[in-house]
RNA sequence: GGUUCGGUAGCUCAGCUGGAUAGAGCGUCAUCCUUCUAAGAUGAGGGCCAUUGGUUCGAAUCCAAUCCGAAUCACCA
């Protein structure tokens, strides 16, 4: 908020005009003050009262005394607790800020804007997505929004990973226990019905293996030998030999895949700018191997395998291509990387992926600095915690995992079974009330993923159903459906809104002004629960303002429009800082 | 073993660029719908901020060590 860079200044100020010495103002330390206290904004004196070497009272005194003069009408008193400076803002300062605030422009956008992509979500084409992939597309699409909303230049992308090993798994399936069935035949989601065939691949193998080490191999030998990995091993290789049959049913229950994935990016909102395949840059990279071989950054081993030495940067040695040519995942990414600066030309590019690739990105990040790839100082991996069962990580192998599109029905059929008991929606008619359902649903379910930190892990307890009350989204959504109502009834037309507040109007004031400094801050730390703290607290703040004070029949006309303004306000920011999570907020509920 | 991340109320989490008496939500208990939406509000109870030491006027926050948990250190992606 600018009020608090401009208490900051005018305390340097002032100590320089008192004392002659010379203070940033960054240094000055400028909070809330807490609300026992009598005051809006506080300064923490001890610093300075050592620096100086005049005690509290009398620097306080000083300070105080000056800062509000330099200030006029803007402060218009101050006491001092113990190191602390307390100053009392104006009510007019508030209300000015209430009645030139534009619903349409909330936030003040940077001043230098970016052009930034965020790549996220990365779906594999042999299973459907679950829990896990919902954190990283809520986070995804809303990291993007928050930057938009920031007032950055945003290019959503995807890499599809379309091909490898795990894919020749589910085709060798269901090429040996299909018979012929297809997502069609079966009325079976297509994303659902690959992945069943990848989980029955690996019961088989399991079987297969159990079966050889019971006639006497070691399990090592076993797990090579058995005849339906040599299978999957068998058509990877007929695949990069662009095999016409193998090409045939990749590409066939690839588009079984993509069409279930559609419904599901429908549903729960995600979308791409580009999507990249896998398919298509897997080869990606390979002439850069042979630029930082000329630049001396890798070096050729014996077996003409190549590697960089990463040992002087606390990592390790690692291969960037294989002794037959080949290229490995790092140099796929290094490659693409490339690509992607090339066709977009980004100051910055934001990874969504989970933090097991830690190390990945670092070694990266660090692989193109050394290359001096334009892209390098641009890469951050926004790596994320899993999600994890009170019994342990998710395994899709072994099929325990949660699935998205159990979850997102199942979080709707909880809302419509509560909107319901509640009756308040009476007049919906069915349309209506399908996508009420969803709203509420999805929104309980996106505030859940994106309330946390990105960076901890979390535990989801399938058997707890995720809450509709206190910290949750149904409650932001509850506490704008409720506004939208009063408005209704009230009118917004607003006129005089008076020249004092009550405590509750001047904490919501305040704490209305905050939004666009805390859209700053989830866009630096790239944190959407920066912004879901920031709901929840603006939503509290009016739910207790409005169970005090009444709107429709205020004590007086300036209190009545002073209040419709905050209203509006008050639902606005909800919306326009849900909309950021990737929630959308009712007009009834 | 190396590296990285985490450990705060019964549970899920804020707070971590050092500042006033450590905060929410859920759950528990109690109160409030003849007045604007009770998916709400108000209150009570609940804490050796993993442990120990250090730096400081001041430490949940910074530093060190220890304990516990996770990820990673693949010619998988």
């Amino acid at each position: 908020m600018q009020l608090i860079q401009n208490l900051k200044q005018a305390t340097a100020n002032a100590i320089q005009a008192i004392y002659q010495v010379q203070i940033k103002p960054e240094q000055v330390l400028v909070n809330e003050t807490k609300p026992e206290i009598e005051g809006d904004f506080t300064i923490v004196l001890f610093a300075f009262v050592k620096q100086l070497g005049k005690s509290p009272e009398e620097l306080g005194n000083a300070l105080g005394e000056a800062v509000k003069n330099s200030m006029p009408g803007l402060i218009t008193d101050f006491n001092i607790v113990k190191g602390f400076l307390n100053f009392t803002i104006s009510d007019q300062f508030w209300l000015d800020f209430i009645q030139a605030a534009d619903t349409n422009q909330l936030i003040t956008p940077t001043a230098d804007p970016r052009k930034i992509m965020v790549e996220y979500s990365s779906p594999n084409t042999n299973k459907p997505l679950h829990l896990g992939h919902l954190r990283n597309n809520f986070l995804g699409w809303s990291i993007a929004e928050i930057l938009k909303l920031q007032g950055n230049e945003v290019v959503k992308t995807c890499i599809v990973n379309d091909r490898g090993i795990h894919i020749c798994k589910s085709m060798i399936a269901w090429q040996l226990f299909a018979n012929g069935a297809t997502p069609a035949t079966t009325g079976q989601k297509g994303d659902h019905f690959v992945g069943d065939y990848y989980v029955k691949y690996n019961d088989a193998y399991k079987a297969e293996v159990e079966q050889l080490i019971a006639s006497g191999r070691t399990k090592d030998d076993a797990e090579k030998e058995a005849p339906i990995q040599q299978a999957a091993q068998a058509m990877l290789l007929k695949w990069e030999q662009g095999d016409a049959e193998t090409i045939d049913l990749w590409k066939r229950m690839n588009e079984w895949v993509y069409g279930g994935f559609e419904v599901t990016y429908k549903k729960i909102g995600s979308d791409f700018f580009k999507t990249y395949y896998e398919s298509n840059t897997y080869l990606l990279g390979k002439d850069l191997v042979d630029q930082g071989l000329a630049k001396k950054v890798f070096y050729q081993k014996e077996d003409s395998s190549v590697w960089i030495d990463l040992t002087s940067d606390g990592l390790d040695e690692k291969i960037v291509r294989r002794k037959d040519g080949t290229s490995v995942y790092i140099t796929q990414d290094i490659g693409l990387a490339e690509l992607k600066q090339k066709e977009f030309n980004t100051d910055a590019s934001i990874y969504v992926v989970g933090d097991e690739q830690n190390y990945h990105f670092k070694v990266l990040k660090l692989i193109c600095q050394k290359l001096q790839l334009p892209a390098a100082d641009g890469i951050y991996h926004l790596s994320y915690g899993m999600v994890e069962l009170p019994t342990g990580k998710m395994k899709s192998r072994e099929g325990t995992v949660v699935d998205a599109d159990d979850l997102v029905d199942g979080m709707v059929q909880i809302a419509k079974e509560k909107t319901e008991s509640l009756g308040k929606v009476d007049d919906f008619t069915a349309e209506q009330l399908q996508k009420l359902y969803d709203t509420i649903g999805l929104g309980a379910l996106k505030f859940f993923l994106l309330r946390v930190d990105p960076k901890k892990k979390m535990i989801f307890n399938p058997e707890e159903s995720i809450d509709f009350h206190g910290f949750t989204g149904p409650f932001i959504q509850y506490t704008h459906a409720r506004i939208k109502s009063i408005l209704r009834k009230t009118g917004t037309a607003v006129h005089s809104i008076g020249s004092d507040l009550l405590p509750l109007e001047k904490a919501l004031s305040m704490k209305l002004a905050s939004f666009s400094a805390v859209v700053n801050e989830a866009a630096e730390a790239l944190d959407p629960s920066k912004l879901a703290i920031y709901t929840f607290d603006l939503a509290k703040l009016f739910n207790s303002f409005y169970a005090e004070l009444s709107i429709a029949n205020a004590e007086s006309e300036d209190k009545k429009n002073l209040r419709i303004q905050l209203g509006i306000l008050t639902a606005a920011t909800l919306k326009q800082a849900m909309h950021a999570l990737g929630i959308e907020v009712p007009e009834q509920m």
